[in-house]
DNA sequence: CTTTTGGCGCAACTCGATTGCAAAGATTAT
DNA sequence: ATAATCTTTGCAATCGAGTTGCGCCAAAAG
């Protein structure tokens, strides 16, 4: 496991204090985190700052974001050695009942068949329904 | 071909001048449309009035909504006999260059393996990247 | 010490989405 | 035909997530 400071160090962000509360905070939660749940967390840091720590991260590979559509942006920390190129690509999954959304990294993405002359670039595939938890 | 009268008695959706009109426009077009691609086409019909029939088509399964991280949610028509249940899944596909989303109704998608006990209900996947028009 | 650079806090703003309400239209009951 | 009822529409207001301008401050460079 890498600490947060060779994390920022290999993504090449300036390390800060908000910065690696944010990081921190981000690696211990298992569902991905929207702007709003950090600022909860984060209650003594402006709103604006955690935004722009954010698109930093995201900006350099640090973490991802996926539209689950909540209506709130989530992010997630990348896994290690992610570059958030089409390789990376995996599932998401967000669940109707206790509205946690998180990667599913261990469920292998099947090779899409684009039309021809079609280029894939990303994607942000969430798969909803009920998570373990939640379906009873 | 239904009609779009076929369309909406089917559907359960009493017809108007308003959901005619909307309706058409979107089986019209090859790319899905948002709330403001209609409102310009509409431009005598109030913007709240477009949008409570996008939201009653979608309810009622005469459209779905796709996030493709616009920033603005698009529609497209349902396939003849979807019921925008799981076996109707299927990919979007969004130009990172011209913006458009569209639905890739003849790409298979396969069975996802989700964890235990995790149940699939819809699904939102959206391939990003440059469609055949922009990939030179 | 002085200058430069990057990060932060605050407040304001943008814009897509959504809602309350009353008028208009359509449907059904009397 | 008229009255009661339900649905649809238009208008204006509001919400809220996301975003930005700007000045201050602290660390790094010169
Ligand atoms: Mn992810
Ligand atoms: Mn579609
Ligand atoms: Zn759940
Ligand atoms: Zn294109």
């Amino acid at each position: 496991m890498q600490t947060i400071e060779e994390i920022l160090k290999i993504k090449k962000v300036n390390n800060t204090a908000i910065r690696t509360v944010v990081l921190r905070h981000l690696l211990s939660q298992e569902k991905a985190q929207s702007l709003k749940d950090i600022e909860n967390v984060l209650v003594h840091t402006d709103r604006s700052s955690i935004f722009r720590t954010l698109k930093t991260f995201e900006k350099n590979k640090v973490i991802h974001s996926i539209e689950d559509g909540s209506g709130m942006l989530k992010y997630a920390v990348c896994a290690k050695g992610c570059n958030c190129d089409p390789k990376d690509l995996h599932y998401h999954f967000y669940c109707n009942n206790c509205n946690k959304t998180f990667c599913l990294f261990d469920i292998p993405v099947q090779n899409i068949e684009l039309p021809d002359n079609f280029k894939i670039q990303q994607a942000n595939m969430v798969v909803k329904g009920l998570c373990n938890n939640c379906n009873k």
